[in-house]
DNA sequence: CTTGTTACAGACCGATCAGTCCGATATCAT
DNA sequence: ATGATATCGGACTGATCGGTCTGTAACAAG
């Protein structure tokens, strides 16, 4: 008996995606996000509860849809290590690809720090998701011999997605792809070292 | 003749510079500036003019505060490559000290992209600057012959400024301190890699 | 067709935003 | 002591913030 929406709220929460990832939690007002959905303040308001709600959602689904492909990145190859390497080399082709907007995780991580405790909880565990899924893929490398045996998996996990994090950072400000691809090599320097060549 | 200001700028000043660093730019308004600065509305506006140059000075004034010490380190030593491995050493020095805040530079460069484009030219600037003082550096260090020969200065500079980006998002987020030290071992290893044993 | 439920549209809310105006006050040079 | 000059204190501005209220419209089940 309810009145059908007139508008596509999976469309819309893509758009809000957006409007944070290019503006930040803080630049992208409801004025805005209501331009950008084009719906009405009303609507939006019954469909995702409130701005707080909204930002978790579009979270959510940054996680579903852009994160999802780094953990299936890491999954695929042959053997764990292909994996390691193709995550890596995925986040050079998005840092490139989203020149100027870098990664809303990363970005959130930074910005809602010390300003909104709640939702900067969600991000922590986001990215403590990935730090540990890249660890857990490393251990799965080194049963498989694919790792200098002496290879201490958590700090090489943390420093990668902390890479990870800088890339994102210059993505954002708009370096050069010179300074991505650097980074990028450097990665898989590192990646290649780790195997162990002895 | 001037009735002389009963509050010190640069003391205020300081108070700004952390101000914008513990809530960024959006986050820290003037009613929250004015507050933490023990002055009163009009002398903010007397004394810094409005807050956009408020925040210029208080980036100049990181740089010269905060900046300025990395680059010292940069320098020091009497090898241009222990000046190199002082430096990053220093990032994780940094990076413990003010876990939870960051760096003001990494900040403002994700935060002002895309919202603040006067502003965010400015931090761009000095992330550049940052960026081409360790490359000449490491330029310096290959006369020296600390340097393995086929190493690409202007791309390891740039892997190192974006891994310190890195290092300043896990900062603020608060990550683990093995986050950090993970990080600062990665970097002390690959400079030590890039003096070549040969 | 009636009734119950929801969506839509747009006016409206108090709070806060950055920034301004102005009268009172304090200081220094003369 | 007086006059010129700048600061201080606080009220005030219009714009924007996130969020709500209300009335009307649209749909489906009975």
């Amino acid at each position: 008996m309810p009145r059908p929406k007139t508008f596509s709220p999976d469309a819309a929460l893509v758009e809000a995606m957006r409007a944070f990832w290019d503006l930040g939690y803080a630049g992208a007002s409801i004025d805005i996000l209501i331009n950008r959905l084009r719906i009405r303040r009303q609507s939006l308001y019954d469909t995702f509860t409130d701005k707080s709600a909204l930002f978790l959602s579009a979270l959510e689904l940054y996680d579903r849809e852009h994160l999802a492909i780094e953990r299936q990145a890491l999954r695929s190859g042959g053997r764990p290590m292909d994996g390691l390497l193709k995550l890596a080399a995925g986040w050079s082709l998005a840092a490139s690809a989203n020149r100027g907007r870098g990664c809303l995780l990363t970005l959130s991580l930074s910005e809602l720090a010390g300003v909104e405790p709640m939702l900067h909880e969600r991000t922590r565990t986001l990215n403590d998701g990935l730090e540990s899924a890249i660890r857990f893929r490393m251990d799965e490398a080194a049963e498989a011999g694919d790792m200098h045996p002496d290879t201490d998996t958590g700090a090489l996990a943390a420093f990668l997605v902390t890479a990870r994090h800088g890339m994102m950072v210059q993505s954002r400000a708009a370096a050069s792809p010179d300074s991505i691809r650097a980074v990028s090599t450097e990665l898989n320097r590192r990646l290649r070292e780790a195997v162990g060549v002895s």
